[in-house]
DNA sequence: TGGTCGTGGTTAATCGTTAAATCAGGGAGA
DNA sequence: TCTCCCTGATTTAACGATTAACCACGACCA
C-alpha cells in the first residue's frame, strides 16, 4: 500500500505538505499542489481511512439499525441510505435488532464501538432506543417529533379515506394487523379522521377481524381499507373464498406499496411512502447534526402518495 | 472516552501491561490481569477499534455488496449475515451494486478503501466481480464453483418434481420467469431431470406463458411448477380467472418461501431456501481465508428445503 | 559462586494521517 | 538599513493501540 509518506520523500516535501496539498489545507503553492496530485494519482495512492480516523476522530461511517430487515420496506430504505451515504463520502454498518428492545440496545452499544459518526435508527415496534453518545436521528415512528424522520402515515390514511369516500361508498371497514404499532395507529385514525360524517366505518383488527369480513360485507360495507398489503392479500383471499368479487362487490386497498400489490390481480389500490425522500432527509439531517449545524426543531414529516389500481371503483348499488 | 493510557496510570503499570492483560498476551500475572480487568470494567473502557485496526491492519468489517436489495431474499441473507458476523466481532458495511456491473466494481472499490477484511459478493445477475484486494466469496450463483457458496437449486427444482410426480401427476408445466436468470435455468433443469419418464412436462416461460396455461389444463395437464412464488401467485389469479380451483383441479408449487407464500390461500407448496446457512458457510469460509487457513477446494452448495402446504395434491382422475 | 533460566514486567517503535507551531527568505514600508 | 509581514513549506507531536526487544530479579543447578 503506498501511503502519504512515499508520495513525499518521492516528491521531495514533506508528508505535511502532501496532507495539505490533497485536502486544501494549509498553504501549499499551487503548482506543487499539482505535482502532489499527479504523483498521488500514478501511485495509485488511497489515503487509509483508518488512519484518518484514529487522527481526527471521524470514521466516516453510519451505524444504520432496523428492527427486522425482513420487512419489505426496510430493504429499501436501506438501500436509499447507503446510496445517500455513500454520495456523501460516507460508508453504512448495519446492525439488526432482531426483534428485542434489548438487542436493539446491544446493536446500538457495538456499532458506536465501533466508532460510528452518527446512527440512523428505526426503532422496533412501541421503544423508543435510549440515548446514544452520538448523534442519532430516529426513523418512521410518528412518535417522537425530535430527531426524527417519519412518513406522513395519518396523512397516507387521509388519501386512502377520501379516495374511497370520492368514489361513493357510504359504509367501510378499517382492518388494522396489530394495536401495538404506533404506525398502524395512525394510519387508522389519518382514515378515520378524513371519513365525511355520512360515512360509517367499523375499526377490526387481526385474524379474527380478518374472518369477520364477509359477515360485515353481508351487513351492507362496500369497501375495505387496510394498514397493508399482506392484509389486504389475506383479505382478497378471504373475499374470494366467500365468492365476492373485487373490486364489483367490494373495493380494497392497502399500504406500503409492496412488490405483490401490483402483481396480485385485481392489482391493489395503495399508499406508497416516499422512502427516496425519507432516507435523503434523514441523512442530511444527521450530517448536520454530526457537524454541530442547526437542525430543524421539529420532525419532518414526508407525505404520502396515493397508487389508484384496479381493486377500487365506486360501490354498486 | 477512557483509553488504556488511563487504566494504567490509575494502576500503576505500564500501558503495555494492560493491553497484553486485556488481550491474553505476552506475560502478566493472574491476578494483575484480574485487578486490570475490573479496573477496565469499572472504567467502562472500550478499546478503540480504529486504533487497533490501525495498528494491526485488520479492521473487523467485513463488505457485502448485493445486487439490488429489493429483491425479498437478499434481506434475509444481510440479516443472517449480519448476525453471523456480529457473533465473530465482525461489523458489516454494506454497498449496493444498484443495476449495473460498473456500481459493483465501484461499490467493491469503495469498501476495500475502507479496509474491509474481506468480502461478500452476491453477483449481479451474469458478472463476475473483478478480483479485489482482499478476500472474498461469493453468493448464491451456481455458475463458479470456487470460493463460493450457493444453494443448490437444481436440488430444491428436484424436490418439488419428486413431490409432484409422488403425488402421482402424469402431464405437468413447467413455468419460468426470465431465461437469463442463471438461478431459474438450474432450477427448472432440476425439476426436468427428477421427473420420471412416464411424466410429460412441458417448459414455458414468462408472461405469454402464464395466459396459455389454462389452455394446458384443459389438455391435461395436473400440476404446475414454477421458479419463484411470484409467478405462482400470478398464475393463481389466472387458474381462479378461469375458474380452476387449487389444489383440487390443478397443483402448484412456488419458489423461494416469500412471506406471501404462506399468507395467500392456499398456502403454497413451494422450496426454502436456508439462508442461515448460506450466510453461516459464507462467513465461515471468509473467516479462514483471512486467517490464510486452508479452504474447501470445491464451492459449497447448501440444500434447499421442501415446503408443503395446502397447494398440491393428488390428481383427480 | 557463577551461569542459566523463567517470570513479570518495561521501553520504545510503529501503524498513516493530521494540525498546531515554527521557520526561512524575500519584498515592502518607514 | 532595519523591521514587519506574507508565503510556502517544515518540524513535531499527537491519535490509541500492539508488539518486538529488552531488563531486573530471584531461583535453581552444577
Amino acid at each position: 500500500m503506498v501511503n502519504i509518506k512515499q508520495i513525499a520523500t518521492d516528491i521531495g516535501v514533506s508528508a505535511a505538505t502532501v496532507s495539505n496539498a490533497l485536502n486544501g489545507n494549509g498553504r501549499v503553492s499551487a503548482d506543487m499542489i499539482d505535482r502532489i496530485k499527479d504523483r498521488a494519482e500514478k501511485l495509485g495512492y488511497r489515503p487509509s481511512i483508518t488512519a484518518r480516523a484514529l487522527k481526527t476522530g471521524k470514521t466516516g461511517i453510519l451505524g444504520l439499525v432496523m428492527p427486522d430487515l425482513t420487512n419489505p420496506l426496510f430493504p429499501r430504505i436501506a438501500q436509499t441510505l447507503s446510496l445517500a451515504a455513500e454520495q456523501r463520502g460516507m460508508g453504512i454498518l448495519i446492525g439488526d435488532s432482531r426483534g428485542s428492545a434489548d438487542e436493539q440496545s446491544e446493536a446500538l452499544r457495538r456499532l458506536v464501538d465501533r466508532g460510528v459518526d452518527g446512527l440512523l435508527v428505526v426503532p422496533q415496534k412501541g421503544t423508543s432506543p435510549d440515548p446514544m453518545p452520538v448523534s442519532t436521528v430516529i426513523i418512521n415512528t410518528a412518535s417522537d417529533p425530535r430527531n426524527s424522520v417519519s412518513a406522513d402515515h395519518a396523512g397516507g390514511g387521509a388519501l386512502v379515506a377520501q379516495h374511497i369516500s370520492g368514489l361513493g361508498h357510504k359504509s367501510v371497514v378499517i382492518l388494522g394487523g396489530d394495536p401495538v404499532s404506533e404506525v398502524q395507529r395512525d394510519r387508522i385514525v389519518g382514515m378515520k379522521d378524513a371519513l365525511p360524517a355520512d360515512v360509517t366505518a367499523q375499526i377490526v383488527w387481526g385474524d379474527s377481524g380478518i374472518v369477520g369480513i364477509p359477515r360485515r360485507i353481508a351487513q351492507g360495507a362496500t369497501a375495505i381499507m387496510t394498514t397493508s398489503d399482506l392484509l389486504a392479500l389475506q383479505v382478497l383471499t378471504e373475499l374470494t373464498r366467500a365468492e365476492y368479487a373485487v373490486p364489483r362487490d367490494v373495493s380494497l386497498t392497502g399500504f406500503d406499496d409492496m412488490s405483490l400489490a401490483s402483481i396480485m390481480h385485481p392489482s391493489l389500490t395503495t399508499v406508497a411512502q416516499d422512502v427516496e425522500q425519507m432516507a435523503e432527509r434523514a441523512i442530511d439531517i444527521l450530517t448536520l447534526m454530526i457537524r454541530d449545524k442547526p437542525v430543524p426543531e421539529t420532525g419532518e414529516t414526508i407525505s404520502m402518495r396515493l397508487v389508484v389500481r384496479e381493486s377500487t371503483s365506486p360501490p354498486i348499488n
